[in-house]
DNA sequence: CTTGAAAAGTGATGTAGGTCACTTTTAGCT
DNA sequence: AGCTAAAAGTGACCTACATCACTTTTCAAG
């Protein structure tokens, strides 16, 4: 657990300064997590009680439509956070699913215990402002690529931007995230 | 002018409480900005030196294909924050275009001044983190949108939820900002 | 190594929404 | 009030992509 716990700190020394003390205090705050493959960490009408932040697996989220489609919100690996963050940080209900396309094991932030360690310690506090401004910047170039192309140049964008990813994921599933049906992304590559 | 600081004050303080100094500190990092209708407040290839919170007026933010067609990322009107963040965050040359559709009036915020009263004023680096999160969660509804919804049904959405934005703008920049042609919006309503 | 299910590919056909060209309405200026 | 330009509406036609039905390939579990 030490070794994982490092990975975390890691993660937020990337992005902020700590102290050991800091940094006992943060660590304390989280708990652990471990799923198998299918299994769900957030499901639609259940409390979404924590934001999660990956250390080993795949996830994804996304919300299913009146005809039974799903839709993909984000593909979440090693190193990324997720949550349903509508509902986590109004405390409301669910509003998508997340479940595990591989086994995965995760560090769990309650909403209480996220507050906690961002009034107390003010570089964590800079580094969810910091991290959250990149999430936003990265929405707003996926918004702008729904708004500007064609279903064909999203996939050619996300080939060269997260090839690994499409090595670990259905094609059936890339093609729920760029919004195009599953026999219209087959028919690309050929 | 305090008129104007103290709504930029009410608008941190629906989220953070800020002692008297704290706030005097704070204000004083803010510059004020004036410009028409059609004014250009950010412009693709120049710096980016500020974030503006808008006392007054409207905005928008867009970006032009090389067809020269325009795709809207964000309207913002009195009480919103505006920038092109990615430009901002990383000072690097604009990417996107932000001009007022109306007379506007703006307290800009420079990224050295944001990240002295972050790490100065804690409650202000929560503020902003805060703020964040909320402008995640709304591009990430606004993905479901674009992947789940029709064009028709996307537009009865925006005049529900922003019914007062409609007014204030022409039909074609909100077909713009739905991802739809002018024409095919305007078939709409009959 | 086999086998059953999930994933991927493919053809035929349907449709939402785009594009182009033109007309009508609205709104800002002098 | 009168004029110009932008905005909005409309018809005809086009196309990217969806949907449906089916076949082929891949892959994981015994």
């Amino acid at each position: 657990m030490e070794d994982k716990l490092l990975l975390l700190r890691q993660h937020f020394e990337e992005i902020v300064s700590l102290t050991d003390e800091e940094w006992d205090f943060v660590q304390s705050h989280f708990e652990y997590k471990s799923l198998k493959k299918h299994q769900f960490l957030i499901q639609v009408g259940q409390p979404v009680d924590f934001e999660y932040w990956i250390i080993k697996g795949l996830v994804k989220a996304y919300s299913i439509d009146e005809k039974g489609k799903e839709h993909i919100l984000q593909f979440a690996m090693e190193d990324y956070w997720v949550s349903d963050h509508c509902a986590f940080q109004h405390q409301k209900p669910g509003t998508i699913f997340v479940d595990c396309l591989e086994d995965s094991e995760f560090f769990c932030l309650s909403l209480e215990n996220r507050e906690k360690i961002c009034f107390e310690v003010p570089a964590v506090a800079n580094f969810f402002r910091i991290k959250s401004n990149h999430g936003y910047i990265n929405l707003q170039q996926r918004i702008l690529s729904l708004l500007t192309m064609t279903a064909e140049s999203r996939y050619e964008y996300l080939l060269n931007k997260l090839p690994k990813l499409i090595q670990r994921v259905p094609k059936k599933l890339i093609a729920s995230y760029l919004g195009v049906s599953r026999e219209t992304l087959s028919r690309f590559n050929s």
